[in-house]
DNA sequence: ATTAATTATTTTCTTAGGAAACTTAAAAAT
DNA sequence: ATTTTTAAGTTTCCTAAGAAAATAATTAAT
């Protein structure tokens, strides 16, 4: 067992043989004035959800999926067979803004999902995901499953809990 | 006084002549399966995210300033007088991967910095923010604090500081 | 003193993203 | 029955973003 010390900046501890680095967003950002708590709990959300993303997207490189895209196959696959239109897509997808008829496009390229005009409203389209979409999410299904437990376990289960019922409270909308 | 009655789904509740609503994430993305606290962390910590981002590009949308832009003045301000150089900008950036060059170079087309080769290493650059990069802040400054306490209004004081502190603890990395 | 390695920043190339206009189909109104 | 309105997607135009290569200056190595 090793023990690392800092210039108690950073909280540095270990842990039989990993060094565990938890950093206050201050010491990410390298800020010299003090902030309110307001402030620093909106960068800690953004960083944070930084840091999520870009472990998500080393994990899908190999893959040749973005982020969002692996998020419509997800989509699809909770249809459970049944065809989705591009607003059920759409609405179910986290970032509202996105062109979904452009990520579509994508997966259709790859032979991931097959896109046909609705036989009851022709204005509809039903995206379904095809069996080799559906064969990429299963093999990557283990690997989020990690990639979420990655930072999950840095929590009790209580605390996990807990801080999903902050998040939900504090983007509480008037 | 008015109520507000919903199909249970979401948790709506009526405060003076506010409507306030509180979704689950499991509400917001209409999801059909139950999820785990490790994923549902990951949506909440991803989808507050989102949120946050869309209400701060309402606010500086006049100001013709992305949210990378802005935080790049942020930066250069608290420098106070002193120039930054490009890659100090960088690690204080919360996303590391933005070109930070192209930034700086659209804050100077609008005359918000300067920008100098540093005589004392000529391959640093000296970046200082203008008088008029600093009066834009100044202008919205309490905008972005309205901002901040618009969500962190929704917490008790002792909640926004455990919030701070599980996230602090939850990317904690290995 | 030269060559090699490293550091700091910029540029290029390609792909992605946002906003708004456009198309087509269905529903509603007269 | 025809016109208007609304809904569902798509396309276009323009700007932004990511990755990798390139440039230039400094430091280290032989």
């Amino acid at each position: 067992m090793t023990f690392v010390y800092t210039t108690i900046n950073y909280s540095t501890f270990v842990y039989t043989n990993y060094t565990l680095t938890t950093m206050t967003i201050e010491e990410v950002i390298k800020s010299t004035v003090k902030m309110d708590n307001a402030k620093k709990v909106i960068l800690n959300i953004m960083y944070t959800q930084n840091v999520i993303q870009d472990h998500f997207n080393e994990l899908i490189k190999p893959y040749d999926l973005s982020g969002e895209q692996y998020n419509v196959l997800r989509i699809l696959r909770g249809q459970k067979g049944n065809p989705a239109n591009m607003c059920v897509i759409q609405e179910r997808m986290l970032a509202k803004t996105s062109n979904t008829t452009r990520l579509v496009d994508k997966l259709l390229l790859k032979d991931f999902v097959t896109r046909n005009v609705c036989p009851d409203n022709r204005r509809k389209i039903e995206v379904l995901i095809t069996q080799k979409g559906l064969d990429v999410l299963e093999e990557l299904d283990p690997k989020v499953d990690e990639h979420e437990r990655a930072f999950a376990n840095n929590l009790k289960p209580d605390e996990l809990v807990f801080l999903n019922q902050l998040l939900e409270k504090y983007r509480t909308n008037k």
